[in-house]
DNA sequence: GATGATTTGTACGTATGTATA
DNA sequence: ATATACATACGTACAAATCAT
């Protein structure tokens, strides 16, 4: 959970070449196709399969394994092979929920804490989202959109609410992949950020709050209404 | 938080259904050391030394240890021992902060959405909390005080919310021992419970939101100045 | 700063529990 | 239902990295 969370908000620094161990970039590798769905919800984990895999021993795969169920990617029972968590329908709302929550608070605590010089860079990014909407490239969108969340998330300078709502995201994302699949989504996606934005710049923190809120509840509605299209 | 040393030793208890693995005892043997206190943050975990302890192989040892890491009790650099988490005073305000929105998230929802059966045994926790502050026995109260958030956390009829703010709380937890130590506390403690009843009781979700934030937020507080009084 | 001692990281073998014929 | 096959859980051995001198 805190790997990922530094990940996402530092990257890899070029000049603090950590040396992880080999459990620690399987968990990595597992954690991201997990969460880009490379391997879907409800697939099982073969301990033996993925040590051949990567040509490692099994050793370190449990150990990333178990991890995975820590931070909830995973469920791992005992004696059985573990597999990606699938939430039920009921769950899903629930974490779609607190996820709206968390980051309307994320948002709430930026309009009243960030520096200038954060503010001006959400701006800046807003504004670069803008420009993409033109070109029309979904996966570039929801790169930069990753960066304006993860903007609000440090401007709250709460570490341990970034982290926890950073958690969130990650475990929410296999279920979200579809979300920029039709274009007229960024548009609109793209208004709700203005009014966050907006609210955030005024140091209006109950209104960047509740800006923010619904913002990702549309989100689950987009979801929902997908599901309800299969 | 529910296991002794005992268990490991033995065989299964006749009436044990799950047979647990024993990385997970010792997962939850140590995080219960950690949380009591009896495992002091700052402490260095020694694979070795705890495997010979429980008379077990390093290998669930070294699983427990990282899955704690995974949880964020624990910190475990690469080829280095893990150490009992010490956060920054900086972090431990931002965790007491999100610990106040979190539990004030639950109350909130809890007072819309508690069956009528889920607030008389709120209810009735409280009365039994009530009674307690006579008895003057701190431990005491510390147990059932856990119920009442307990139950709230259930009435919000969120399980992922319920579970991070768990989480949350078994984090703080080894900062905040000292907190029952003046009785004077325990009566405070009861009012500020009693603003959360009455407004879960009447449906009143942002009062209950507020109150319980208050009162998590009076508990930091009373951490702080003890802080200071070192 | 180099070297020995100590501790962690990984491989692998065996035992135990689970699933399937 | 019993037995067989197979995956996981744990112990042990060794390699690699850290630390202590």
């Amino acid at each position: 959970m805190v790997t990922e969370a530094r990940t996402i908000l530092e990257g890899r620094g070029a000049d603090a070449p950590v040396r992880l161990t080999r459990a620690d970039e399987l968990r990595q590798i597992l954690a991201d196709e997990i969460v880009r769905g490379v391997i879907a919800p409800a697939s099982s984990l073969d301990e033996t399969a993925i040590a051949r895999r990567f040509s490692v021993s099994r050793t370190p795969v449990r150990e990333a394994i178990r991890q995975l169920a820590a931070s909830g990617l995973v469920e791992a029972p005992p004696h059985r092979a573990a597999v990606v968590a699938r939430p039920s329908h009921e769950n899903l709302i629930g974490m779609f929920e607190t996820m709206a929550e968390l980051e309307g608070l994320c948002a709430g605590y930026a309009a009243e804490r960030m520096t200038r010089q954060e503010r001006a860079a959400i701006e800046a990014t807003h504004e670069e989202l803008r420009q993409l909407i033109q070109s029309g490239d979904p996966q570039r969108y929801h790169e930069i959109n990753q960066n304006f969340h993860g903007s609000v998330y440090s401007g709250a300078h709460n570490a341990y609410l970034a982290e926890i709502t950073i958690a969130t995201r990650i475990r929410v994302s296999p279920f979200r992949r579809a979300q920029f699949r039709n274009l007229g989504r960024l548009s609109k996606s793209h208004e709700e950020h203005d009014r966050v934005v907006t609210a955030i710049l005024r140091a209006n923190a109950p209104a960047a709050t509740k800006a923010m809120r619904e913002h990702i509840m549309t989100v689950y509605d987009e979801y929902a209404a997908y599901l309800r299209s299969l």
